[in-house]
DNA sequence: GATATGACCGCAA
DNA sequence: TTTGCGGCCATAT
């Protein structure tokens, strides 16, 4: 019989992890693969949060690349929207990049 | 099945 | 500092 998935599938715990992150902390794309368990897998979390519907209320804004720079297109609204949210929690920027050292997380 | 693409990453130069 | 390259892997064609 075709099997359901008898646990949390890849993006479900992507989804969990970056529902973890705390407000004014941002994480990557790479930590959160690495903190949903799946190594090396940036790209899958890339991909998953790509997906998302517009009204999901998971806080993806919070997740950026790892040289603190949004990987949206800059003139697209998501990456605008990203902006804005960060800089809401306090969330500063510094020649368009974010200081990692100081508004990362680690979990 | 093979190839191309993408909200990435780490390292070497 | 930036650039280039290989690695990673789910989807689409």
């Amino acid at each position: 019989m075709t099997a359901e998935p008898a646990q949390l599938s890849d993006a479900e715990r992507i989804w969990q992890v970056v529902a973890g992150i705390p407000p004014g902390r941002v994480c990557t794309y790479g930590t959160v693969a690495e903190l949903a368990g799946l190594p090396r897998r940036a790209r899958m979390v890339g991909r998953v949060l790509s997906r998302l519907p517009e009204g999901s209320r998971l806080p993806w804004h919070r997740v950026v690349n790892a040289r603190g720079e949004l990987s949206l297109p800059a003139d697209s609204p998501g990456a605008q929207m990203q902006r804005e949210r960060l800089e809401d929690e306090g969330i500063g920027f510094v020649r368009g990049r974010i200081p990692l050292t100081r508004f990362g997380w680690q979990g």
